[in-house]
DNA sequence: ATATCTTGGTAACATGGGTTATCAACGCTA
DNA sequence: TAGCGTTGATAACCCATGTTACCAAGATAT
């Protein structure tokens, strides 16, 4: 039998490994390590560690960044798991990362897109060892999945941070906009014009914490201001402006009685906006609308919405800096929750009853 | 002098190794490897294969990716650099990964953010062995730099991919829109409709292919149908919407006669719109306005662009699907120019003289 | 009984670099 | 001259895997 030949590889120029260098400079490979990676302790006199940087820089020696890892444990590799209906990485996603980016690109620390893949969405990344830490922006999973998904992370107090919505696991730390304050605020603006009849168009709130805490957020003004809750202007929706859309004209259609909308996000608001509109209502004089973001930020639109702009790039950086600092530590830090600062915008989308 | 501790780790529950399986099935860690990886060759029964498995699967054992990328010398990651202006990723960066991703994810490829730094942009992702390949948006240096650059890239035939520019150097493939073509199309609809004095505002000429392809089928256009090119006309801008509004702003103060405005790309349009409405023009009456790319792609907002949309989501498909190729291939592939076809969009903007 | 083949699996090496114990050579001191 | 400290560096081990050459034991053929 003919022994087979191997398949052809690319013909690579080689590239430099430390032994290279070694011979280069006539040391041991050892040395090498030493004094580029200035290792305090052993003493190297000037002359050679100038001999050993010289072949480095000649040869364009850069150490394998595999082979670093494998010894010293550290990837120095950040997994940014991102999930939205049907889209592993959405449109505001990129604000979110130049925060994070800000972050970890001094400390010379690259970012890994996650799995996104509904079977391991998490654990593979972690048992793999193929990351340092791990961002998550929106659990990818239902709540049962994390916990049994979660569990390895969890034992291993592996450092995470989660963006945009709280685990309900108790691992690392939280970032996002005081959702619950938020939607109190922007429903307290309807109820200070003079509105009742505010219906509130909510995000996934069975799956998502920030639907969640809006919803709630948006229950508590009405209680603090003496309105009594109606169901019927609750309309369960998932941040998408198609649902939002549909629901908006189920409830009209329906013959439900409102004066004014929170919706709980900036889609949402959006098309409830085109909607009202096409079924011949002024906004904001027949119906006044505030929401949680706004649609195209920073760009003017026809209206503007009355709505709190969430901080995007400064819950990233913040996330960056918690998750740094967790990754940092020798020690195990307990569970943080941080909510950053976003803007009130004062659009013209409120009229007063 | 008393001994110094180590500083006390995190204490991680030990995550499974080969090894670990291998005794728990009471095999050798090669059995491992071998049943696992599924290797073809050696045969092992199934009774002992099986036990193998339920010990993985009972410790949870994945194989650590790093020292699998160690030995075989395959990260299972794509490098991809984003540059943009002050921005690592940028708004549309979303829809050209999603294009991507749709290709590396099912062939269990993970996606590495790049370097976004001026010293080191790209040569660091290889030369440390961090990836299998590289999808380059955008060149990250000025074509100088470039060459230094990526002269150790050249020389491996590393698997490259560059999008929405070409690259100066030669390296690999190259996918965009037709830039030329599109621009050509962009101003013979103006030409079409009567215009002789159409200004076109463009982008980093110098710097970018596309913004110097889409000059040039500017120019193209005018020829073919007898124009002649008014260099006065021509504003060298730099694909941000703030400039192109100075530059658009400076030719009126000159008094530059004008009819249309063939924009280099969305945001310029944008904001060109912005500014000839706050001095009192009507658009498309006064000033009819094409560009390549439309302003918050999918929603309306209160004129619809006469534009050509770029398919960025396919444009990332389609580099994907070429930066694999490459990879998997054994011989060195031919570089490949490919354009990815967009969508004319007829909209209100264009007014015949 | 001996030679040969098959089955089932393993030992050993390689990947590239971090880390530490150790060591040769030299100069100085007693 | 022996003993000791210092300088300058290195050999050896480790990380967790993929891969291949090899081998022991049993089965079969001669």
């Amino acid at each position: 039998m003919a022994e087979q030949d191997k398949p052809s590889k690319r013909v690579q120029p080689r590239i430099a490994r430390r032994k290279d260098v070694a011979e280069l400079a006539q040391v041991s490979p050892s040395t090498v390590s030493l004094v580029l990676n200035n290792t305090p302790g052993p003493r190297i006199p000037d002359a050679t560690r100038q001999r050993i940087i010289d072949a480095a820089n000649q040869l364009g020696y850069q150490p394998n960044a595999v082979a670093r890892a494998l010894v010293t444990g550290k990837t120095m590799t950040i997994g940014v798991v991102f999930h939205y209906i049907g889209n592993p990485f959405y449109d505001t996603a990129s604000s979110w990362l130049n925060g994070a980016w800000s972050v970890f690109h001094p400390h010379e620390y690259r970012i890994l897109l996650g799995e996104g893949d509904e079977e391991k969405p998490l654990a593979g990344l972690y048992r793999q060892r193929g990351v340092d830490g791990m961002l998550m922006l929106v659990p990818p999973t239902s709540p049962e999945d994390q916990d049994k998904e979660l569990q390895f992370m969890i034992e291993a107090d592996f450092p995470c941070c989660a963006i945009g919505a709280r685990l309900k696991a108790d691992i690392g730390d939280y970032v996002d906009t005081d959702n619950f304050g938020a939607a109190k605020m922007m429903t307290e603006k309807l109820i200070q014009a003079g509105h009742k009849r505010i219906m509130h168009i909510t995000g996934p709130h069975l799956f998502n914490s920030s639907a969640m805490d809006r919803l709630n957020g948006y229950k508590q003004a009405l209680k603090e201001n003496g309105i009594e809750i109606d169901e019927s202007l609750i309309r369960y929706g998932n941040y998408t402006g198609t649902m939002g859309e549909d629901l908006l004209n189920e409830a009209m259609d329906e013959g439900v009685k409102f004066t004014a909308i929170f919706a709980a996000n900036a889609s949402t608001a959006h098309f409830a906006i085109k909607l009202l509109r096409k079924r011949g209502l002024d906004v904001p004089k027949d119906v006044s609308i505030t929401a949680i973001d706004r649609p195209y930020q920073n760009e003017p639109l026809d209206y503007e919405l009355v709505t709190y702009q969430q901080d995007t790039y400064g819950i990233g950086k913040k996330a960056g800096e918690l998750l740094l600092e967790r990754i940092m530590s020798d020690e195990v830090l307990p569970s943080r929750n941080c909510y950053v600062e976003g803007t009130f915008i004062d659009g013209n989308t409120i009229h007063p009853v």
